[in-house]
DNA sequence: AAATGTTTTAATCATTTGTTTAAATCTGAG
DNA sequence: CTCAGATTTAAACAAATGATTAAAACATTT
């Protein structure tokens, strides 16, 4: 096999991506950093000009890795809404399988920086006028597209932010996260229809 | 009107809390802290022994707002599973509403600490064999319980997470965050029973 | 091999940060 | 008022932290 020589930059921000996603921006100490990728402690500063620059550099991939493989995805005009739902349910749970630390970095970092947030995010396909809120607003007028929009996003994420709460539960009881997972995967195309074909019905009491 | 005196331990508490939850805990400072509160640095540790002890205690009562008075509504023997939509729904808004940066922050914590996340929700009611498990897998057992938990607190507390997305897109468009929340507040409980009531048709292509 | 530019290392610097200390101020009981 | 205890203040300390420097090691070209 071909020997995969790994660069020392590669080697630091690896290691840097790793602490900056579990234990956050501060908390995440440059000698940590030079320690996990086994560098000397002014190689962070030799190759990257600071610890803030470092960690601008990932956020903005990370930013990328979150938005932009599926955002495109709702704007796709060969697809029917029911593809859209399973393709961006499977997309989505194909990233978050291997960055299960990315919602929670992209989304606290939203708020804790929201300029630099809207900063990193250039270069993303946006949402705004899709084909995806036509064709909700074709299929069911009485319902506004960015709740669509929201509620797919919801049921697909949250739980991986919630992973942590639902392993507490596990204890109690016999629970198996994965194949929870699993189950939904299958389900939340078939529950997206189900609320967009839904009559809304505004009757109070 | 009554002189509302306002303690030095309270003053700090406030402080601490609203710098905790927005910039996190490595990132506060506890001189950030004194002076946001506009105390002395020294009393931070008269009153309380330490910024790490500090926090602790913040942190659990913020987990107590999180769960402890939304948690119990799951288990409740006298409504029926479309009132607990509602009333759950109700309720989550109405704390979310005035602790915007709550759920990021609990469930960041939880990602963290999850030893000490646990540790800090003793005293909470559990759902584990709760009165809402029953109810689910007596209208539709062809759906895990779990995943109409999950659903649930996911349309309902993932939209709080997101909004700073959110507004990023309302630059573009008219689109306001309120109104919209307004809207899900009332649509979340039909969702749910439209979710419920479907049927489960495994039928792959 | 010599020269040149790049990368790595160990040591050090200047701030920042959590905490402590000792004195000053305040408060309430006798 | 006076005194004792509680609270507050300014100053300082020790450790941690991001960054820099100058020399050493390495690689590449001539």
């Amino acid at each position: 096999m071909k020997e995969q020589v790994i660069t020392t930059q590669e080697k630091i921000k690896q290691a840097a991506e790793e602490l900056f996603m579990v234990k956050g921006y501060a908390a995440t100490k440059t000698r940590d950093i030079a320690q996990a990728s086994g560098i000397n402690l002014a190689l962070l500063n030799y190759h990257f000009k600071s610890k803030e620059n470092l960690f601008s550099i990932i956020m903005k991939e990370r930013f990328l890795t979150f938005f932009g493989s599926v955002l495109p995805l709702f704007n796709d005009k060969e697809t029917s809404l029911q593809q859209k739902f399973e393709k961006i349910t499977d997309k989505y749970f194909e990233i978050l399988r291997q960055n299960p630390d990315l919602p929670l970095f992209v989304l606290g970092e939203a708020n804790k920086n929201p300029e630099g947030f809207a900063e990193g995010l250039s270069g993303v396909e946006f949402i705004n006028n899709s084909y995806f809120t036509q064709q909700v607003k074709a299929i069911n007028p009485g319902i506004q597209p960015e709740n669509m929009l929201i509620n797919l996003l919801s049921v697909v994420v949250f739980p991986f932010i919630m992973k942590p709460v639902l392993n507490l539960l596990s204890t109690q009881q016999e629970f198996n996260f994965e194949q929870m997972m699993q189950e939904r995967k299958q389900m939340i195309p078939l529950w997206m229809n189900s609320l967009l074909t839904q009559q809304n019905e505004n009757n109070e009491i």
